[in-house]
DNA sequence: GCCGTAAGTTAGCGCTCGCTAACCGCCCGC
DNA sequence: GCGGGCGGTTAGCGAGCGCTAACTTACGGC
């Protein structure tokens, strides 16, 4: 299996699978995952229902491949500014800008991402869980490094309530996505700081 | 229709249809809302399946009074802290006291209520969203009162990020209760602080 | 010009779900 | 001591679900 089979998460043309996962991403969001019928987000793509079976194995796979896609971007996204170097605190503002891009292009996806883990199959909730923690860890050691004095666990109970306080942007769409994008990145760096 | 008509949310000895309630909000924040069976919900108190109907109307009205009792609750507390007075800045301190708090004790119920609102009956959804829209409106204007410069559009995302902060709760389980309120306690504020 | 494949369609199977019906035992007031 | 209602039980209905089967159409390669 390719690492990361559809670019979900970036601007290409959509092929047929990639219209049918964003489709999926809005109704998964909006309704949760039991709440979506497969006649729905065939609906949404302008084919009827068991058509889907022509592009994914399941409906489990659509979300499975959709929460992959997702870890896997953010993963990649993270590792890349950490091995960019620069100073710590240049490390954690690019982190956190990287985040907050994504959460503001993607919101129906952090959604997604944030309520759905537990409808995925075991094997793919081990991938995306494993990928998760990758992520998390990245945050972690560049927390550490940025703000002083914090033992491991208090880093990562941090970023924990940092992308909490980001992936809030599906209840955010009362600022333009500029300013939303700088207050959040300012509140972000405001809490880590205040951590230590 | 009275006001809060379960208390689900303070420690008093349970009856059935709070102990019904807790078991529900564990098991929506599992599996939401559609993913839980009403022979789910009887099983995990012992008793079976349609023996819910002599204590709901129906499923809908379990998860409606869940939130509607959440909501309630915390509007009382954050209207008594705004009224209680003192400086703009102990007020603040003390609404994000209440809320983490209220997060560390809940878990279940923070997530339930982030994650099914979508799930709720119409009129339900309306009266839950006009109770979180009057508790938004007091941490909005506790959040001018205390850090100046702020217009009302930002106050009001930062409030809502600021929640996302705290109710990440239901992720942070590896600190101890108190080190993960205090560090939360000061993560928000450092947010909030660095808004302006 | 024909064949194979990709991408649709509708019909329908089997299962699960929310909910109702019908029945039953326990306990409490008179 | 007995009648009524409260709080359970099991059986089952009707609807909706994920998915498969069988068939149809459009099209690109030889």
């Amino acid at each position: 299996m390719p690492a990361n089979p559809t670019p979900l998460v970036n601007g290409e043309k959509a092929n047929r699978r990639e219209q049918i996962m964003a489709a999926a991403a809005e109704l998964f969001a909006h309704h949760g995952f039991h709440g979506v019928g497969i006649d729905d987000i065939g609906a949404a793509v302008g084919i009827s229902g068991p058509a889907l079976y022509r592009h994914f194995r399941s409906k489990d796979a659509i979300l499975g491949e959709m929460l992959n896609s997702i870890s896997h971007y953010l993963l990649e996204g993270g590792t890349d500014r950490a091995e960019k170097g620069g100073t710590p605190l240049e490390l954690l503002e690019a982190l956190v800008r990287f985040h907050v891009g994504f959460a503001l292009d993607h919101p129906a996806l952090i959604t997604v991402q944030e309520r759905n883990l537990a409808n995925l199959t075991d094997s793919d909730r081990k991938q995306v869980r494993a990928l998760q923690r990758q992520y998390v860890e990245v945050w972690v050691r560049a927390i550490r490094d940025a703000i002083p004095g914090l033992e491991e666990r208090e880093a990562r109970s941090a970023a924990h309530a940092v992308f909490g306080l980001i992936n809030s942007t599906p209840y955010n769409r009362h600022l333009g996505d500029v300013e939303l994008s700088e207050l959040l990145c300012r509140l972000a760096l405001g809490a880590l700081s205040a951590a230590g």
